[in-house]
DNA sequence: CGCATTTGTTGTACGGATGAACTATTACGC
DNA sequence: GCGTAATAGTTCATCCGTACAACAAATGCG
């Protein structure tokens, strides 16, 4: 299994260091990977000369040395109808460098990799049920998956730069330590042995963390904004803030505890001991009870009696609802409106991507949201508030953590050459 | 007046730059400058050499631009027992650069100048009551004030590296206009012109976020601690994040609105036209009336009050209260406890500084306040919370802003030399 | 086919950090 | 008192990376 011993990653601030003549090389061939990464279309060594500042000549050097590290490709120059002589595209390389992204999750786990252009190379996704499940049976079990499919990969000539598993629980990044996954049913444990990957280089983070990194792939017009809020609503509520394209954690990565933001002290009360708690109104139970349905129904069912509803409605009495999409509007719309309304007011954000089951029930809950945010966000005359549906497919957290590896590499760049 | 029309402050971030070679120069020279400022006690060379890696050829070079520059001192070479040639010990700069920090508020205007150590070098505050003032009266009163006092320390051979002016509103820092100022009456504007302070670089800011800044003063082992939240209690209420010794301002500034966080949406209407906002708890007029007092009653008068209760309960039945400090618990500390357990959730700070009124009343709010906390937080047993007073004293907003001077001007030496 | 135009490369110059050698200044032992 | 060790700070040759300018490569156009 080829594996990168080479490329340690560094993501713990050690102070700033002294800069020495090679932390200018580093620094310039990270800004070159970017331009050629993040540029709307294939740049040539010319513009990125232009979109950086760096002379053209510069340029040329550490365009090579990335070439050379299997980091970016050329493309057949392309005579644009210009005078001149032609560029040659710079591109990300595909099927070379890739980021294997990992998940234990409460009904299934899987393993997936993604290289440098976004694509997936490789997706398996395993069902099962793993509430309360032996954390030694299901890791070993993960780890077996992650061999096979690294070994696939490696196989075909590609490196595998490192590996994100993602758990639903709290997570220290530091330590590296599952502090609880009360799904899941573990505590207190190291995840990392018992996968037996050798010097593949794991680390592991909280599922919703993960997930909201996946909102930010892809140029498409639809991409999520560089800074939003991503709230994930399924049993419990969580939720990632997304700063300037990257993960803010606050202290120990323990933020977005939306799920027990208090709506309402005269509420029901919840298993964390508090009454009236978001999760008490907005989580998955909660929303099934409300509908009449078995708190353990699948949320298709929900979403299904929520369209023959509307149908209902709308055939009955010929009128569509005042917002003009929706008629039955779920009573979780306007809890969810209040504690992302305090949300927002403690920190100005003016993005909020709804994922999870949130994503398919947006259009029973965008109205009533809305209406409370307005109501209730004080910047709100000032701001442009979105609320915007998830766009990365499911088991989002895949995704997200195989991204975090590859957005690790193009961090530091140097470390392939 | 001596002003510095070179040293251009950047903190807009513009995304990464091309690294040349005086790029290099910069971040060591800044990385130097911070070794001297941020050291525990005085630096050498050689020790600022072995702090930050650099050769002490090359800390030689820098530190005497830096003295050059006057924002570092050369203090008498010390014989300390030790064999070799006695060290030269580095300090900053006194009386030097300096920082002007300036603010308008609801009962007082003032102007304060600290330079490089620290030291308040001036320090002017004029009392006077500016609700629903004129704007262009006020500031150019302030003005006038800060030529005054900027003319003064010029005179003294100090050079005013530039000014924060302190506001009680939103602002929007990007195009440097108070968007609105409830409490003053004022609504957007752009308040810089009419102070008429020529091409002095003044920027402005909001009163608690500067507040904040003031408690990452001095190097005393109260000092808050990198990351924390800072919460401002008066009228209104707001909040501040810092992380990492710097403002974690969101897209535009205006986070931290935690006097609108819902506490009951069963609670009294507020001014914002939500219902139960923790203001209508634990804002200053709620608290007066709460404890019979008439609204605009100054703040000692209820710092009396619950003294004089205290002193009534143990004198009269002997009892000392169950918190072991106070008899007379304040209503508003639950709310508040409420209030910042969402806060915490949602962001995972350990470190909460209370300050405005908050310090005065936290005898009598600190036992409410932790019992919540440690009740709503969901971290709560992995994390050691910690609730504390504000230490920088009054009219923070101006140690605040002048300090988030000389910080540019720490983090830019370059500008300098 | 010659010329303008753009891309990419080569060679020289320059700025900045380095490490080794050197000077300066003290403590300590005899 | 004097030599030696130790530490601080400076000087200088060298290395490394970028910039600028000149040059080669490849195309469109008249």
């Amino acid at each position: 299994m080829t594996t990168a011993g080479t490329a340690h990653e560094t993501t713990t601030r050690t102070g700033p260091a002294a800069a020495r003549q090679h932390s200018l090389r580093e620094h310039n061939l990270e800004l070159v990977a970017r331009a050629v990464f993040e540029g709307p279309e294939p740049l040539s060594r010319a513009g990125v000369a232009a979109a950086t500042g760096l002379a053209r000549a510069t340029v040329s050097t550490l365009v090579d040395q990335l070439v050379a590290a299997r980091l970016v490709r050329e493309l057949p120059a392309v005579t644009g109808g210009r005078a001149g002589r032609p560029a040659v595209p710079l591109v990300p390389a595909p099927r070379s460098v890739v980021g294997l992204g990992l998940e234990v999750n409460v009904d299934y786990l899987g393993a997936r990799v993604l290289d440098l252009t976004g694509d997936v190379v490789v997706d398996r996704v395993v069902p099962g049920a793993l509430h309360d499940s032996d954390p030694a049976v299901v890791l070993r079990r993960l780890g077996e998956l992650a061999r096979e499919v690294s070994d696939g990969v490696a196989a075909s000539g590609m490196t595998v730069a490192g590996a994100r598993l993602a758990l639903p629980g709290l997570v220290d990044p530091r330590t590296g330590l599952l502090e609880v996954a009360p799904n899941l049913g573990w505590s207190t444990l190291d995840p990392v042995p018992p996968l037996g990957l050798g010097d593949l280089p794991v680390r592991i983070a909280n599922e919703a963390k993960l997930a909201a990194l996946a909102e930010l792939a892809g140029g498409s017009d639809v991409a999520a904004p560089d800074s939003f809020v991503f709230v994930s609503g399924d049993v419990g509520i969580g939720a990632a803030i997304v700063v300037d394209r990257a993960l803010f954690l606050g202290e120990r990565g323990w933020n977005g505890e939306i799920g027990h933001v208090v709506v309402d002290p005269a509420g029901p009360r919840c298993s964390c001991g508090a009454f009236g708690c978001l999760e008490q109104y907005a989580g998955k139970e909660a929303m099934m009870r409300a509908a009449g349905l078995p708190t353990d129904a699948p949320l298709a069912a929900l979403v299904a009696l929520l369209t023959e509803r509307d149908a209902a409605a709308r055939g009955g009495s010929g009128v569509v609802a005042r917002a003009g999409s929706a008629a039955a509007a779920l009573p979780a719309g306007r809890a969810l409106g209040s504690a992302l309304a305090d949300f927002v007011n403690l920190l100005d954000v003016s993005t909020i991507v709804l994922g999870g089951a949130y994503t398919e029930l947006l259009p029973w809950l965008r109205a009533d949201v809305e209406a409370v945010l307005a109501d209730r966000v004080l910047a709100a005359p000032f701001v442009d508030l979105e609320v915007r549906a998830a766009q990365a497919g499911p088991q989002a957290a895949l995704t997200g953590g195989a991204r975090e590896v590859l957005r690790a590499v193009l961090a530091d760049p140097a470390a392939w050459v």
